[in-house]
DNA sequence: GTGGTCTAGACCACC
DNA sequence: GTGGTCTAGACCACG
């Protein structure tokens, strides 16, 4: 997985890592329970101080993205993957953000077919989500 | 118009507003022309200090969504509708975000149905977008 | 409010404090929406670096007993007060920290009684939880 | 005896296991001097290293729990059962830990007749500390 | 080997 | 003023 950071933007590095393997999960790119690089290794693939990379890996376990193997570092984890909206909040925050992204397409003049074209395509990317790395 | 901020919470204050405020266009809940609440309108309203809402405005106004009228004050200026993807910066920050939500969701459990669902709702929300108003 | 570390001990610093001032708002030293210290302050009077702070107030925050108010730093937010197990989550962690505190009291040679006293003034600490001060 | 341990999650695998035969003498599934299974053994079954399993009975020793046997190997050794707080150090660490727990549950909602309802429960689990099997 | 913690000091965005 | 981010480099506990 190639990852690109953007060190001038506004997004903090550590978020736009956690941006990036969330994308990468998504895109099937990892399997459950298959070992994410170690702290360091990415950081110095990067550029960036192990301390960011770290702090990136505690937000993904936080969110239930990523568990922390004491034996083998970092480890994707999927949820049990039940009834979409499970999660309200979640809900709420993705009702919210696509809201944002579709008035910000519709100003600029996407119709909707274009719009929900561009939204197939990203929830269709990448080979789907693979379990069974354990 | 109502706006919620929510002061705790990750994401500056004047970029709610700023989100807000593009959403709000985005349903057509402002006509091409339209005033804006006065800076110090806004800020009464909301408890904020002022300055954070004329960051804000210039925030819309450096991304194209409003005008400074002389008189008025900000107005909203609805670009010309041309072809989609005309601005590829725009384009590609479109991309990235549909691609991040999706694959937040994919995980969640979201089959595609679901996700495209609530991609058609949001762009549909509102009354669309009027012209003509100034 | 007091806040002893113990810099030599084999719990982080960071958790020492989250600790100390979990014990603070049970006590009742703060009222729901007062402010904490800041970051640099509390770091100067403790003697320890300011990032050390700021993880200890990340961490309550990320578990909701503290929002940080863009404007007025860290304040405590105490919930709403419902139905004791809410959160089972918690009632399983609560429940092993007593069976295991108890397991040692036992071996120690405690009576129930002692140490349902115990039990009993640690409940009873402080002055109770106060609210509204926002 | 089953033990369960989350290799990932906060808590060194070594003090998980710590702590869960303390609780197992607490309940009192062993009686004073029976002998604890040998380090390779409880590793081959836990599926740990037994380094960690050997450093988890390093722990208990040093704390008087369990003592080292040339033929038996670990057998447990409960102390002869004096007044309740001979021992200050333990007695303050008890309080501390009680008045955290208290603190978080007093903080989540729960009344006071429900926690002592919990202490109690703990105290009281397992069949009682069973003396003289050596 | 791994991740976690901590420091000292810098810079920045926000309000 | 505030908290947040990042760095470089160190040390430690864990397994």
């Amino acid at each position: 997985m190639i990852i690109r950071i953007d060190v001038s933007g506004d997004i903090p590095i550590y978020m736009q890592l956690r941006n990036e393997i969330v994308k990468g999960i998504g895109r099937g790119e990892f399997a459950d329970g298959e070992a994410l690089p170690t702290v360091r290794q990415l950081a110095a693939d990067l550029g960036v101080n192990s301390m960011t990379v770290s702090k990136a890996y505690q937000c993904l376990r936080s969110e239930g993205y990523i568990e922390t193997d004491r034996r083998r570092g970092a480890v994707v984890r999927l949820p049990e993957r039940d009834s979409a909206c499970a999660d309200p909040a979640f809900c709420e925050r993705l009702e919210s953000g696509l809201e944002l992204l579709s008035a910000e397409a519709k100003i600029k003049g996407f119709r909707k077919e274009e719009f929900i074209r561009m939204c197939s395509a990203a929830f269709e990317g990448g080979r789907g989500l693979t379990a069974d790395a354990g």
